[in-house]
DNA sequence: AATAATTAACTTAACGTTCGTTTAACGTAG
DNA sequence: CTACGTTAAACGAACGTTAAGTTAATTATT
Protein backbone atom coordinates (compact mmCIF):
# COMPACT_ATOMS: atom_id res chain seq x y z
CA UNK A 1 0.00 0.00 0.00
CA UNK A 2 2.13 2.62 1.05
CA UNK A 3 6.06 2.40 0.15
CA UNK A 4 8.94 2.69 2.99
CA UNK A 5 10.31 6.03 1.79
CA UNK A 6 6.43 7.21 1.79
CA UNK A 7 5.83 10.19 4.09
CA UNK A 8 1.99 10.57 5.66
CA UNK A 9 0.27 13.40 6.62
CA UNK A 10 1.08 13.45 10.25
CA UNK A 11 4.86 13.10 9.68
CA UNK A 12 4.53 15.95 7.30
CA UNK A 13 2.82 17.85 9.69
CA UNK A 14 5.08 16.89 13.23
CA UNK A 15 8.20 18.25 10.89
CA UNK A 16 5.91 21.56 10.03
CA UNK A 17 4.64 22.28 13.53
CA UNK A 18 8.00 23.16 14.70
CA UNK A 19 8.99 25.67 11.94
CA UNK A 20 5.43 27.35 12.29
CA UNK A 21 6.15 27.91 15.74
CA UNK A 22 9.90 28.95 15.16
CA UNK A 23 9.06 31.37 12.33
CA UNK A 24 5.19 31.88 11.56
CA UNK A 25 3.17 31.26 8.51
CA UNK A 26 5.13 33.67 6.33
CA UNK A 27 8.07 32.95 7.58
CA UNK A 28 7.77 29.40 6.42
CA UNK A 29 8.08 28.07 2.89
CA UNK A 30 6.75 25.03 1.27
CA UNK A 31 10.12 24.22 0.02
CA UNK A 32 11.50 24.94 3.54
CA UNK A 33 8.83 22.39 4.93
CA UNK A 34 9.84 20.09 1.78
CA UNK A 35 13.37 20.17 2.71
CA UNK A 36 13.14 19.32 6.50
CA UNK A 37 10.59 16.00 5.55
CA UNK A 38 12.59 15.20 2.83
CA UNK A 39 10.57 15.11 -0.32
CA UNK A 40 10.40 17.75 -3.12
CA UNK A 41 8.02 20.54 -2.63
CA UNK A 42 5.31 19.72 -5.11
CA UNK A 43 4.58 16.36 -3.05
CA UNK A 44 3.13 18.61 -0.74
CA UNK A 45 0.43 19.23 -2.82
CA UNK A 46 -0.47 15.73 -2.86
CA UNK A 47 -1.47 15.93 0.48
CA UNK A 48 -2.64 18.94 1.40
CA UNK A 49 -4.38 21.46 -1.57
CA UNK A 50 -2.51 24.37 -0.42
CA UNK A 51 -0.56 26.17 2.32
CA UNK A 52 -3.23 27.54 4.39
CA UNK A 53 -4.70 24.17 4.59
CA UNK A 54 -1.45 22.62 5.61
CA UNK A 55 -0.92 25.23 8.27
CA UNK A 56 -4.50 24.88 9.47
CA UNK A 57 -3.76 20.65 9.75
CA UNK A 58 -0.98 21.64 11.80
CA UNK A 59 -2.31 23.42 13.84
CA UNK A 60 -5.27 21.48 14.44
CA UNK A 61 -2.56 18.44 15.49
CA UNK A 62 -0.13 21.11 17.45
CA UNK A 63 -3.57 21.50 19.55
CA UNK A 64 -5.18 18.52 19.96
CA UNK A 65 -5.16 16.86 23.43
CA UNK A 66 -2.46 18.94 24.82
CA UNK A 67 -4.86 20.06 27.45
CA UNK A 68 -5.82 16.98 28.47
CA UNK A 69 -3.78 16.49 31.34
CA UNK A 70 -4.68 19.73 32.89
CA UNK A 71 -8.33 19.02 32.35
CA UNK A 72 -7.83 15.98 33.98
CA UNK A 73 -6.30 17.83 37.41
CA UNK A 74 -9.26 20.25 37.22
CA UNK A 75 -11.84 17.83 37.23
CA UNK A 76 -10.40 15.71 40.42
CA UNK A 77 -11.50 16.52 43.98
CA UNK A 78 -9.14 17.40 45.68
CA UNK A 79 -8.86 20.71 47.59
CA UNK A 80 -9.40 23.63 45.38
CA UNK A 81 -5.94 24.70 46.75
CA UNK A 82 -4.30 21.84 46.63
CA UNK A 83 -6.16 21.73 42.69
CA UNK A 84 -4.79 24.58 42.18
CA UNK A 85 -1.22 24.02 42.97
CA UNK A 86 -1.07 20.90 40.87
CA UNK A 87 -2.68 22.96 37.67
CA UNK A 88 0.00 25.50 37.97
CA UNK A 89 2.60 23.05 38.42
CA UNK A 90 1.28 20.88 35.35
CA UNK A 91 0.99 24.10 33.25
CA UNK A 92 4.16 25.32 33.74
CA UNK A 93 5.61 21.73 32.74
CA UNK A 94 3.86 21.38 29.91
CA UNK A 95 4.90 24.76 28.40
CA UNK A 96 8.61 24.29 29.24
CA UNK A 97 8.25 21.19 27.72
CA UNK A 98 6.60 21.44 24.54
CA UNK A 99 7.59 25.30 23.51
CA UNK A 100 6.18 24.44 19.74
CA UNK A 101 2.93 24.71 21.79
CA UNK A 102 3.44 27.99 23.23
CA UNK A 103 4.78 29.83 20.66
CA UNK A 104 1.88 28.47 18.60
CA UNK A 105 -1.00 29.58 20.99
CA UNK A 106 0.61 33.21 21.25
CA UNK A 107 1.41 33.47 17.09
CA UNK A 108 -2.77 32.56 16.89
CA UNK A 109 -3.81 35.11 18.85
CA UNK A 110 -1.66 37.43 17.31
CA UNK A 111 -2.24 36.36 13.71
CA UNK A 112 -5.29 34.35 13.54
CA UNK A 113 -8.31 35.54 11.90
CA UNK A 114 -11.63 34.49 13.35
CA UNK A 115 -12.03 30.76 12.89
CA UNK A 116 -8.33 30.56 13.24
CA UNK A 117 -9.20 31.98 17.00
CA UNK A 118 -12.28 29.75 16.86
CA UNK A 119 -10.37 26.48 16.53
CA UNK A 120 -7.84 27.55 19.09
CA UNK A 121 -10.29 28.37 21.56
CA UNK A 122 -12.54 25.14 21.02
CA UNK A 123 -9.48 22.86 20.75
CA UNK A 124 -7.42 24.53 23.63
CA UNK A 125 -8.55 27.01 25.39
CA UNK A 126 -12.10 26.81 26.21
CA UNK A 127 -12.33 23.85 28.38
CA UNK A 128 -9.51 24.57 30.23
CA UNK A 129 -11.06 27.62 30.54
CA UNK A 130 -13.87 26.67 31.81
CA UNK A 131 -12.25 24.56 34.80
CA UNK A 132 -10.20 27.06 35.80
CA UNK A 133 -12.70 29.52 36.18
CA UNK A 134 -14.97 27.20 38.78
CA UNK A 135 -11.57 27.06 40.62
CA UNK A 136 -11.52 30.38 40.87
CA UNK A 137 -15.37 30.26 41.77
CA UNK A 138 -14.26 27.65 44.61
CA UNK A 139 -11.20 29.46 45.70
CA UNK A 140 -12.92 33.10 46.05
CA UNK A 141 -16.20 33.54 45.15
CA UNK A 142 -15.57 37.82 45.27
CA UNK A 143 -13.44 37.92 42.24
CA UNK A 144 -14.90 37.84 38.80
CA UNK A 145 -13.86 34.64 37.40
CA UNK A 146 -12.63 35.14 34.04
CA UNK A 147 -10.33 37.96 35.13
CA UNK A 148 -8.95 35.76 37.89
CA UNK A 149 -8.48 32.75 35.66
CA UNK A 150 -6.36 35.12 32.95
CA UNK A 151 -4.49 36.95 35.89
CA UNK A 152 -3.73 33.06 37.05
CA UNK A 153 -2.47 31.57 33.74
CA UNK A 154 -1.06 34.75 32.88
CA UNK A 155 1.18 34.94 35.84
CA UNK A 156 2.32 31.70 34.56
CA UNK A 157 2.82 31.59 30.63
CA UNK A 158 4.86 35.36 31.40
CA UNK A 159 7.69 33.86 32.61
CA UNK A 160 8.09 31.23 29.70
CA UNK A 161 7.25 33.90 27.30
CA UNK A 162 10.12 35.86 28.80
CA UNK A 163 12.51 33.16 28.68
CA UNK A 164 14.62 34.34 25.61
CA UNK A 165 15.33 38.15 27.43
CA UNK A 166 15.68 36.48 30.75
CA UNK A 167 20.02 36.46 30.61
CA UNK A 168 19.97 40.74 29.87
CA UNK A 169 17.34 41.42 32.80
CA UNK A 170 18.66 42.18 36.50
CA UNK A 171 18.47 39.81 39.17
CA UNK A 172 17.91 36.66 36.56
CA UNK A 173 19.27 33.35 37.86
CA UNK A 174 19.86 30.23 35.97
CA UNK A 175 16.90 28.36 38.42
CA UNK A 176 14.86 30.66 36.94
CA UNK A 177 14.13 28.48 33.74
CA UNK A 178 13.31 25.41 35.87
CA UNK A 179 9.82 25.05 35.41
CA UNK A 180 9.16 23.84 39.32
CA UNK A 181 11.03 26.86 40.66
CA UNK A 182 8.89 28.96 38.66
CA UNK A 183 5.84 26.59 39.67
CA UNK A 184 6.41 26.64 43.46
CA UNK A 185 6.74 30.76 43.00
CA UNK A 186 3.40 31.34 40.95
CA UNK A 187 1.59 28.93 43.39
CA UNK A 188 2.67 30.69 46.37
CA UNK A 189 2.28 33.92 44.47
CA UNK A 190 -1.86 33.31 43.82
CA UNK A 191 -2.38 31.91 46.86
CA UNK A 192 -1.24 35.02 48.98
CA UNK A 193 -0.38 37.72 47.40
CA UNK A 194 1.43 39.79 48.78
CA UNK A 195 -0.18 39.75 52.01
CA UNK A 196 3.41 38.34 54.17
CA UNK A 197 1.37 35.69 56.05
CA UNK B 1 15.58 72.58 1.52
CA UNK B 2 12.82 69.58 1.54
CA UNK B 3 10.25 69.16 -1.00
CA UNK B 4 6.79 68.91 -0.29
CA UNK B 5 6.55 65.26 -1.00
CA UNK B 6 9.66 63.96 0.84
CA UNK B 7 9.02 62.12 3.49
CA UNK B 8 11.44 62.18 6.43
CA UNK B 9 12.89 58.87 7.93
CA UNK B 10 10.81 59.12 10.98
CA UNK B 11 7.68 59.20 8.98
CA UNK B 12 8.42 56.25 7.15
CA UNK B 13 9.41 54.37 10.31
CA UNK B 14 5.92 55.75 12.01
CA UNK B 15 3.95 54.49 9.13
CA UNK B 16 6.06 50.92 8.88
CA UNK B 17 5.52 50.11 13.09
CA UNK B 18 1.96 49.63 12.64
CA UNK B 19 2.56 47.10 9.47
CA UNK B 20 5.69 45.32 11.37
CA UNK B 21 3.35 45.01 14.75
CA UNK B 22 1.04 43.53 12.82
CA UNK B 23 2.20 41.14 10.36
CA UNK B 24 5.86 40.48 11.79
CA UNK B 25 8.68 41.37 9.58
CA UNK B 26 8.64 38.57 7.23
CA UNK B 27 4.88 39.50 6.90
CA UNK B 28 5.59 43.41 5.45
CA UNK B 29 7.05 44.12 2.20
CA UNK B 30 8.85 46.68 1.19
CA UNK B 31 6.32 47.76 -1.64
CA UNK B 32 4.00 47.14 1.29
CA UNK B 33 5.64 49.42 3.44
CA UNK B 34 5.80 52.48 0.22
CA UNK B 35 2.55 52.38 -0.41
CA UNK B 36 1.21 53.17 2.75
CA UNK B 37 3.80 56.09 2.95
CA UNK B 38 3.20 57.05 -0.63
CA UNK B 39 6.35 56.54 -2.18
CA UNK B 40 7.70 54.05 -4.53
CA UNK B 41 9.79 51.38 -2.95
CA UNK B 42 12.76 52.26 -4.32
CA UNK B 43 12.43 55.23 -2.34
CA UNK B 44 12.84 53.48 1.09
CA UNK B 45 16.36 53.03 0.29
CA UNK B 46 17.66 56.19 -0.13
CA UNK B 47 16.69 56.28 3.72
CA UNK B 48 17.80 53.31 4.56
CA UNK B 49 20.40 50.89 3.04
CA UNK B 50 18.27 47.32 3.31
CA UNK B 51 15.08 46.18 5.10
CA UNK B 52 16.45 44.46 7.98
CA UNK B 53 17.94 48.00 8.95
CA UNK B 54 14.57 50.06 8.49
CA UNK B 55 13.15 47.36 10.31
CA UNK B 56 15.86 47.56 13.43
CA UNK B 57 15.34 51.56 13.29
CA UNK B 58 11.51 51.05 13.47
CA UNK B 59 12.01 49.13 16.69
CA UNK B 60 14.10 51.66 18.08
CA UNK B 61 11.31 54.26 17.24
CA UNK B 62 8.68 52.18 18.83
CA UNK B 63 10.39 51.30 21.97
CA UNK B 64 12.12 54.51 22.83
CA UNK B 65 10.54 56.84 25.31
CA UNK B 66 7.36 54.03 25.89
CA UNK B 67 8.31 53.42 29.39
CA UNK B 68 9.14 56.67 30.31
CA UNK B 69 6.07 57.38 32.29
CA UNK B 70 6.30 53.85 34.22
CA UNK B 71 9.76 55.11 35.11
CA UNK B 72 8.72 58.03 36.72
CA UNK B 73 6.04 56.24 39.18
CA UNK B 74 8.24 53.53 40.25
CA UNK B 75 11.06 56.10 40.79
CA UNK B 76 8.54 58.04 42.73
CA UNK B 77 8.31 58.25 46.99
CA UNK B 78 4.70 57.21 47.47
CA UNK B 79 4.00 54.59 49.76
CA UNK B 80 4.70 50.78 47.92
CA UNK B 81 1.22 49.83 47.97
CA UNK B 82 -0.30 52.47 45.94
CA UNK B 83 2.90 52.75 44.05
CA UNK B 84 2.09 49.14 42.53
CA UNK B 85 -1.68 50.53 41.67
CA UNK B 86 -0.29 53.16 39.93
CA UNK B 87 2.17 51.26 37.97
CA UNK B 88 -0.41 48.63 37.25
CA UNK B 89 -2.72 51.21 35.87
CA UNK B 90 -0.66 52.58 34.45
CA UNK B 91 0.81 49.50 32.61
CA UNK B 92 -2.80 48.55 31.37
CA UNK B 93 -3.62 52.46 30.18
CA UNK B 94 -0.34 51.79 28.00
CA UNK B 95 -0.41 48.45 26.30
CA UNK B 96 -4.33 49.17 25.88
CA UNK B 97 -4.01 52.42 24.28
CA UNK B 98 -0.55 51.63 22.09
CA UNK B 99 -1.12 47.97 20.95
CA UNK B 100 1.65 48.23 18.64
CA UNK B 101 3.77 48.11 21.48
CA UNK B 102 3.07 45.19 22.92
CA UNK B 103 2.62 43.34 19.67
CA UNK B 104 6.34 44.26 18.78
CA UNK B 105 7.48 43.53 21.83
CA UNK B 106 5.87 39.98 21.93
CA UNK B 107 7.27 39.08 18.29
CA UNK B 108 10.74 40.38 19.37
CA UNK B 109 10.60 38.11 22.12
CA UNK B 110 9.88 35.58 19.83
CA UNK B 111 11.76 35.99 16.71
CA UNK B 112 14.69 38.30 17.96
CA UNK B 113 17.90 37.13 17.77
CA UNK B 114 20.68 37.91 20.56
CA UNK B 115 21.14 41.45 19.40
CA UNK B 116 17.43 42.11 19.30
CA UNK B 117 16.65 40.78 22.13
CA UNK B 118 19.64 43.17 23.90
CA UNK B 119 18.08 46.20 22.10
CA UNK B 120 14.47 45.42 23.86
CA UNK B 121 16.10 44.65 26.86
CA UNK B 122 17.72 48.08 26.94
CA UNK B 123 15.41 50.21 25.73
CA UNK B 124 12.12 48.71 27.76
CA UNK B 125 12.71 45.92 30.00
CA UNK B 126 15.81 46.46 31.82
CA UNK B 127 15.37 50.15 33.74
CA UNK B 128 11.73 49.43 33.70
CA UNK B 129 12.34 45.87 35.76
CA UNK B 130 15.19 47.17 37.68
CA UNK B 131 12.12 49.69 39.45
CA UNK B 132 9.97 46.72 39.67
CA UNK B 133 12.16 44.30 41.21
CA UNK B 134 13.03 47.10 43.58
CA UNK B 135 9.37 47.68 44.58
CA UNK B 136 9.13 44.06 45.00
CA UNK B 137 11.31 43.87 47.59
CA UNK B 138 9.63 46.67 49.42
CA UNK B 139 6.56 44.92 49.34
CA UNK B 140 7.44 41.42 50.51
CA UNK B 141 11.44 40.96 50.75
CA UNK B 142 10.62 37.45 51.16
CA UNK B 143 9.53 36.42 47.51
CA UNK B 144 12.55 36.40 44.88
CA UNK B 145 12.16 39.69 43.62
CA UNK B 146 13.05 38.49 39.66
CA UNK B 147 9.73 36.02 40.06
CA UNK B 148 7.68 38.64 41.56
CA UNK B 149 8.22 40.93 39.04
CA UNK B 150 6.93 38.77 36.07
CA UNK B 151 4.26 37.19 37.94
CA UNK B 152 3.08 40.65 38.33
CA UNK B 153 3.76 41.93 34.47
CA UNK B 154 2.48 38.70 33.42
CA UNK B 155 -0.96 39.01 34.88
CA UNK B 156 -1.20 42.41 33.21
CA UNK B 157 -0.25 41.70 29.90
CA UNK B 158 -1.57 38.45 29.90
CA UNK B 159 -5.39 39.95 29.94
CA UNK B 160 -4.58 42.26 26.65
CA UNK B 161 -2.79 39.15 25.04
CA UNK B 162 -5.94 37.76 25.10
CA UNK B 163 -7.67 39.94 24.43
CA UNK B 164 -8.41 39.04 20.51
CA UNK B 165 -9.98 35.49 21.64
CA UNK B 166 -11.78 36.81 24.79
CA UNK B 167 -15.38 36.86 22.85
CA UNK B 168 -14.62 32.74 22.66
CA UNK B 169 -14.09 32.33 26.00
CA UNK B 170 -16.84 31.39 28.74
CA UNK B 171 -17.45 34.03 31.64
CA UNK B 172 -15.89 37.21 29.14
CA UNK B 173 -17.98 40.23 29.30
CA UNK B 174 -17.53 43.34 27.76
CA UNK B 175 -15.94 45.03 30.52
CA UNK B 176 -13.01 42.80 30.56
CA UNK B 177 -11.19 45.18 28.22
CA UNK B 178 -11.62 48.27 30.05
CA UNK B 179 -7.77 48.86 31.00
CA UNK B 180 -9.36 50.51 34.37
CA UNK B 181 -11.30 47.35 35.05
CA UNK B 182 -8.72 45.54 34.61
CA UNK B 183 -5.81 47.83 36.68
CA UNK B 184 -8.49 47.44 39.70
CA UNK B 185 -8.83 43.69 39.19
CA UNK B 186 -4.74 43.01 39.07
CA UNK B 187 -3.84 45.46 41.97
CA UNK B 188 -6.07 43.49 43.82
CA UNK B 189 -5.41 40.26 43.25
CA UNK B 190 -1.12 41.18 43.17
CA UNK B 191 -1.63 42.69 46.38
CA UNK B 192 -4.25 40.13 48.11
CA UNK B 193 -3.41 36.89 46.36
CA UNK B 194 -6.37 34.67 47.16
CA UNK B 195 -6.13 34.56 50.59
CA UNK B 196 -9.71 36.27 51.61
CA UNK B 197 -8.26 38.62 54.19
C1' DA C 1 -0.44 -17.90 -10.02
C1' DA C 2 0.75 -14.73 -13.56
C1' DT C 3 -0.39 -10.70 -15.66
C1' DA C 4 -2.71 -6.43 -16.56
C1' DA C 5 -4.89 -2.26 -14.82
C1' DT C 6 -5.17 1.03 -11.19
C1' DT C 7 -3.71 3.90 -7.81
C1' DA C 8 -0.89 6.55 -4.43
C1' DA C 9 3.27 8.92 -3.70
C1' DC C 10 6.52 10.84 -5.57
C1' DT C 11 9.83 13.29 -9.13
C1' DT C 12 11.63 17.16 -12.24
C1' DA C 13 10.51 21.17 -14.62
C1' DA C 14 8.29 24.98 -15.15
C1' DC C 15 4.54 28.55 -14.52
C1' DG C 16 3.51 33.37 -13.08
C1' DT C 17 4.06 36.36 -9.04
C1' DT C 18 6.25 38.70 -5.56
C1' DC C 19 10.31 39.46 -3.02
C1' DG C 20 14.54 42.55 -1.77
C1' DT C 21 17.39 45.33 -4.15
C1' DT C 22 19.89 48.04 -7.91
C1' DT C 23 20.33 51.14 -11.68
C1' DA C 24 19.71 55.14 -14.34
C1' DA C 25 17.20 59.03 -15.23
C1' DC C 26 14.47 63.12 -13.64
C1' DG C 27 12.94 67.23 -11.12
C1' DT C 28 13.58 70.60 -7.73
C1' DA C 29 15.74 73.59 -4.11
C1' DG C 30 19.74 76.01 -2.72
C1' DC D 1 25.73 73.42 -10.95
C1' DT D 2 25.15 70.35 -7.31
C1' DA D 3 22.95 67.57 -4.12
C1' DC D 4 18.93 65.41 -2.65
C1' DG D 5 14.68 62.86 -3.03
C1' DT D 6 12.35 60.80 -6.06
C1' DT D 7 10.72 57.80 -10.09
C1' DA D 8 10.16 53.81 -13.49
C1' DA D 9 12.29 49.83 -14.85
C1' DA D 10 14.63 45.98 -14.24
C1' DC D 11 17.58 42.31 -11.77
C1' DG D 12 17.96 37.57 -9.85
C1' DA D 13 16.11 34.90 -6.23
C1' DA D 14 12.45 32.88 -3.85
C1' DC D 15 7.63 32.31 -3.49
C1' DG D 16 3.10 29.26 -4.02
C1' DT D 17 1.52 26.33 -7.25
C1' DT D 18 0.74 23.30 -11.42
C1' DA D 19 1.71 19.86 -15.10
C1' DA D 20 3.50 15.76 -16.84
C1' DG D 21 5.97 11.78 -16.16
C1' DT D 22 8.01 7.87 -13.07
C1' DT D 23 7.98 4.34 -9.69
C1' DA D 24 6.17 0.90 -6.60
C1' DA D 25 2.36 -1.27 -4.23
C1' DT D 26 -2.43 -2.79 -4.58
C1' DT D 27 -6.26 -4.68 -6.95
C1' DA D 28 -8.58 -6.93 -10.75
C1' DT D 29 -8.57 -10.16 -14.51
C1' DT D 30 -7.54 -14.21 -16.84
Amino acid sequence: MRPLNTKSKEEILTIAIPLFAGSGYSGVSMRAIALKVGVSAAALYHHFPDKQTLYLAAMAQAFVDKADSLEEILSSRVAPEKRLAQFITCLCELVHKDNDFSMLIQREMMDGDESRLQLLASEVYHSLFQGVTELCQELDPKHDPYLLAISIIGSVMYHFQTAAIRPYLPHSKEQHSDPQVVARHVTNFVLQGLKTG
